[in-house]
DNA sequence: CTATATATGTCAATATAGCTGACATATTTT
DNA sequence: AAAATATGTCAGCTATATTGACATATATAG
């Protein structure tokens, strides 16, 4: 009886390819370039024991100072569960500190340390670093495009977030660089 | 004694920022725009069971046909038993086979179904939308541009990996169109 | 003032995706 | 015949996420 199972199923031997109607190159290339991006910060990370998860969290408590637990995981788009135990060892590293919300006392406002500001730099620098020598490759005339194709990729709905980070123009996210 | 403990950390009230020296305009769209491109996909692959694993498993096999076991492990990065796991749940639900390797019978060459091949298709479709509603709002004249910088963004030693998939000049990939 | 809602923290169980190390099997190479 | 290679598999570990349930402190509504 044929095909009565997978066993016996047809092997496709031909590639798919942009002639399928998908823009892969774009796609392959999103994928390989994200890698190694994270790959940068991945070393320093070990050092202390920490992972991506840590990172994503000091980088925007960096970037928001005095953000609260909620605004957090709205940014995240984790669960309090899931950050409980990234932000629990940043606090007892000493990295990230909590104090009460001044207006409503039930909050808790995340604020790096001098080491957690430290860190979060020397996270950010290797990856910087190869942002820019990809420009240089590409042509620094062009970063505009690819700032303004990056952000175009972005869901609709979170590009006011992004918007509202500190050092951007219009933003009002919570202590603008002052 | 002033300082004994991290307990009494100073907060740093000021956000880190461009002025930093760091482009975090573009580390956190990268961020972002990845975050939102890698999840088009999770509801198709949610319905079958799997995950993000299975994913670049199936579209490499798809875009590499005849790829062996070694060559997968090597364009992806993991391990042996990382792979395994996936691959088996792969060849049990009939989206890949394997094939005894011609002329190295221990090899195993991986190919694509019909079934297979549909699903790679189906789970490129919303990537290859969300890409191109972003060149569009971009300036699609702009591809080369973007597509050069995200080329840069790849660690040297890994981009000949790229050229030589299927469908790029000069690619010499195994089963490249036919 | 009491009741309810909110912000946060915590405990327990589960899932996914990766890892290392060890060992087995088939096959090819020396 | 021995050694190297390609793959598969078992066992155990880690990191990151999930859901559900419940506790506590504080704020708000009635």
């Amino acid at each position: 009886m044929p095909g009565e199972a997978e066993a016996d199923a047809v092997p496709i031997r031909t590639a798919l390819s942009r002639k399928d109607g998908v823009d892969l190159d774009l796609i392959e290339l999103l994928f390989f370039a994200y890698r190694d991006f994270t790959s940068d910060p991945d070393q320093i990370l070990a050092a202390d024991g920490f992972g991506r998860a840590h990172h994503r969290v000091l980088h925007f408590v960096n970037r928001m100072p005095g953000l609260t637990v909620a605004e957090l995981l709205d940014v995240l788009k984790i669960t309090k569960q899931s950050l409980a135990r990234v932000l629990k060892q940043l606090i007892d590293t000493g990295h990230v500190v909590q104090l009460p919300g001044p207006k409503d006392r039930r909050q808790r406002e995340l604020y790096p340390t001098a080491k957690g500001r430290s860190l979060a730099l020397a996270l950010a620098k290797p990856q910087s670093r190869r942002i820019g020598a990809a420009l240089l490759e590409t042509g620094p005339t062009h970063r505009d495009v690819i700032e303004r194709f990056l952000k175009a990729m972005v869901n609709p709905e979170l590009r006011a977030q992004i918007d509202n980070l500190p050092g951007r123009p219009g933003s009002r996210g919570p202590n603008d660089g002052r």
